[in-house]
RNA sequence: CGCGGGGUGGAGCAGUCUGGUAGCUCGUCGGGCUCAUAACCCGGAGGUCAUAGGUUCAAAUCCUGUCCCCGCACCCA
């Protein structure tokens, strides 16, 4: 059997749910998938879920749950929501299925056997919640630097002699300029390299939940190595010899986060350790940033491409399977490789308008309207003009150079130029003034427009499938099946007869309607139920004893962004209190004003100052500080409750 | 001197590696067309390519200095 075509995207942790930031690398992998399956590949498109760590079987317990249940459930959401943004895998692998077990010991095993693995002691900080130790001078007033709880770990360990594979892997980098792209992300993986690759740590002490290592069932496998496995683990590595038609892999997907650290240094060093091939390319993609930070769960900044298409079908009044190729329209073209790109709702709408509605779906409307009036909705029996022919040839040209590239962006930019070019070109020859002087060149104009959408429709179609369906079908052809057939003539033979149009993509009113996108697709924060917290007793929250204060000297901490130095009065007591508002307010702001602190607080050092209390704020968009002042003047010293 | 990215017409970006008429999308102004989803096409205005020097016949592009912005890190008791 010949190698297959073998693209991956990283398994996602279960404890989210995809997002247009996670569906981002899902989708650039899917559009890679679909062209090579039209271009004939044997395409193998592999995706799944991260279900071990310990994290998992917390958060699990935390909601009362049985792990293997809760892991079910979540791995089942992934599975129904990819198709729903018509992502179409080939394998779906979870981490804890008994094929990636089988794999992952075999792999431990082969190291072990090899003397890349060996038993140390490892003592250190470990925040659960990041599956990561810390050193002491890390952590901050003894919790991680992201503010989880750690707990002092100190255990025997096993390790994975990654320092050996330092220079192999740095010849590999250098010898294979493809094998990690955008070039400034290989930049920055070499000098990491460079900087020294340490031996790492791959186990933990079992807690009943994970993979327990190969002959020490007290140890379980360290969640990222575990989980890089399952890439060789779906190809049927190690027990099925067809593993070699699936891997190496062609393109491994990812974005930038996950690759210097792990894919592009771990992962290599665990292949080379057991001798399996590298994959040829792995591409860190940039991020799509949603008013300037990175989407996450945890900022509630998230836009769930479901309710993105969802909310776009009722305003347009386009169809649902339309607003989910809109969506992946979006995605696709804006696809950040090496700068991240920031996402609004504005540039959304923007695209869908002008791209898809404006320039695409008119281009389809006016084109068969002509068609019906001036050729009795038929193809014409002609030539092909000149200039249809190279402006055909030069889009599907740049979207496989775009292609080999990894550029998804550039591959859209592409498909779109086609029907650029066919808008021009229908104002250039006027086919309604051929038509009036009844000049013999109508037909052969007439059917490189057509052809011109005929080509759209195939080179768009890894994009925007369904879509590419409905402009196929009101060309009275069936959808392009092979990449071969783009832009032929026999593509779209004469005589065909095409539909009367009807708009795909119905125009939004952006001026009347612009404030109302805003919310209906934002996610509420603070919405997943696992986040919801404890209720607290009266006693509880009367344990903190709040105060109104005067601020009456405030100057900024030296050495910090962030630290106001301030001196409070709060009753007879003088107290100086060190808050994070400096990006907020001045000095001149603060002096005088009422404040409301925690009177009974723990005090702190920090930035080596010493704070005796903590102000209350709230809490701004940009994550600023919005200072809590008594309605009218009260004196100071009084209780707050 | 913590690490890194960046400063290009009103907005968002490409171009910088491999010096040689400053390009794209949107906006704006004017024109055209009437086949089409008030769409589409053409043209204009608008840029000392952050800044100061240097190299060169020639610099957005190469070199040096400076300023500013943004991530990460540190820091939000």
């Amino acid at each position: 059997m010949p190698k297959r075509y073998t693209i991956t995207t990283p398994i996602y942790y279960v404890n989210s749910v995809p997002h247009i930031g996670t569906a981002l690398t899902t989708l650039a992998a899917d559009v890679t998938a679909r062209y090579h399956k039209m271009r004939g590949q044997d395409v193998f498109f592999l995706t799944g879920t991260d279900e071990n760590g310990l994290k998992v079987k917390e958060a699990a317990e935390k909601l009362g749950r049985d792990p293997m249940d809760f892991v079910n459930e979540i791995a089942g959401e992934f599975q129904k929501i990819w198709p729903g943004i018509y992502i179409e895998y080939d394998d779906f692998i979870r981490t804890t299925e008994p094929r990636h077990r089988r794999a992952v010991e075999e792999f431990w095993r082969i190291l072990a056997e090899k003397g890349h693995i060996y038993q140390g002691t490892y003592e250190g900080w470990y925040d659960v919640s990041s599956e990561t130790f810390f050193k002491e001078s890390d952590l901050v007033d003894g919790k991680s630097p992201d503010g989880n709880e750690v707990r002092w770990v100190q255990e025997n360990n096993y390790f994975f002699r990654m320092s050996a594979f330092q220079e192999p892997l740095l010849a590999h980098i250098e010898a294979n300029p493809k094998f990690i792209l955008p070039e400034s992300r290989k930049n920055e993986v070499v000098s990491f390299v460079r900087q020294g690759l340490r031996d790492v740590c791959i186990s933990r002490q079992n807690p009943g939940w994970g993979i327990p290592v190969p002959g020490d069932p007290s140890q379980v496998v360290y969640v990222w190595f575990d989980a890089l496995i399952n890439y060789v683990a779906a190809t049927g590595w190690p027990e099925n010899p067809d593993w070699r038609d699936r891997w190496p892999a062609e393109v491994q997907w990812m974005g930038k986060d996950i690759l210097t650290r792990f894919h592009a240094t771990l992962w290599p060093a665990m292949l080379l350790g057991v001798e399996l091939p590298l994959p040829d390319t792995l591409v860190g993609h940039a991020w799509l940033l949603m008013g300037g930070e990175k989407i996450s769960k945890s900022k509630g900044n998230v836009v769930a491409p479901m309710e993105l298409a969802q909310d776009l079908a009722d305003r347009s009044g386009c169809e649902g399977a339309v607003a989910i190729d809109a969506v992946r329209y979006y995605m696709a073209s804006v696809m950040p490789f090496e700068q991240d790109a920031t996402f609004t709702y504005e540039e959304f709408d923007l695209k869908y308008n002008t791209h898809l509605a404006n320039d695409l779906g008119n281009a389809l409307n006016r084109s068969l309207a002509m068609t019906h009036k001036f050729s009795s909705g038929q193809v014409p029996d002609a030539q092909i003009e000149h200039d249809a022919v190279l402006a055909i040839a030069a889009a599907k040209q740049g979207f496989e150079s775009s292609m080999v590239a990894f550029r998804v962006d550039q591959a859209t930019e592409h498909a779109v130029n086609v029907i650029r070019f066919l808008n021009k070109y229908i104002d250039t020859r006027a086919p309604w003034a051929l038509a009036k002087n009844n000049d013999p060149a109508l037909g052969a104009v007439l059917r490189s427009m057509l052809l011109c959408l005929r080509t759209a429709e195939g080179l768009v179609r890894p994009i925007m499938p369904r879509t590419a369906d409905a402009i196929a079908a009101q060309l009275g052809v069936a959808p392009t099946a092979s990449w071969q057939e783009i832009g032929t003539e026999s593509s779209l033979p004469a005589g065909t007869s095409v539909l009367q149009p009807k708009p795909i993509f119905p125009r939004l009113d952006l001026k009347k309607q612009d404030k109302v996108a805003q919310s209906p697709a934002m996610e509420t924060p603070n919405s997943p139920p696992a986040t919801v917290p404890d209720p607290i007793s009266i006693e509880d929250f009367l344990k903190v004893q709040l105060r109104v204060a005067r601020i009456v000297e405030a100057e900024p901490v030296e050495k910090s962004d962030k630290l106001m130095k301030l001196q409070v009065v709060i009753g007879e007591e003088k107290r100086q209190i060190v808050a994070g508002i400096r990006k907020d307010y001045e000095p001149i702001d603060l002096i005088g004003r009422q404040i409301v602190v925690v009177y009974n607080l723990k005090p702190a050092m920090l930035r080596g100052v010493e704070s005796q209390g903590m102000l209350l704020a709230a809490t701004s968009e940009d994550g600023g500080a919005i200072l809590l002042q008594p309605d009218r003047e009260a004196p100071e010293g009084t209780k707050v409750k």
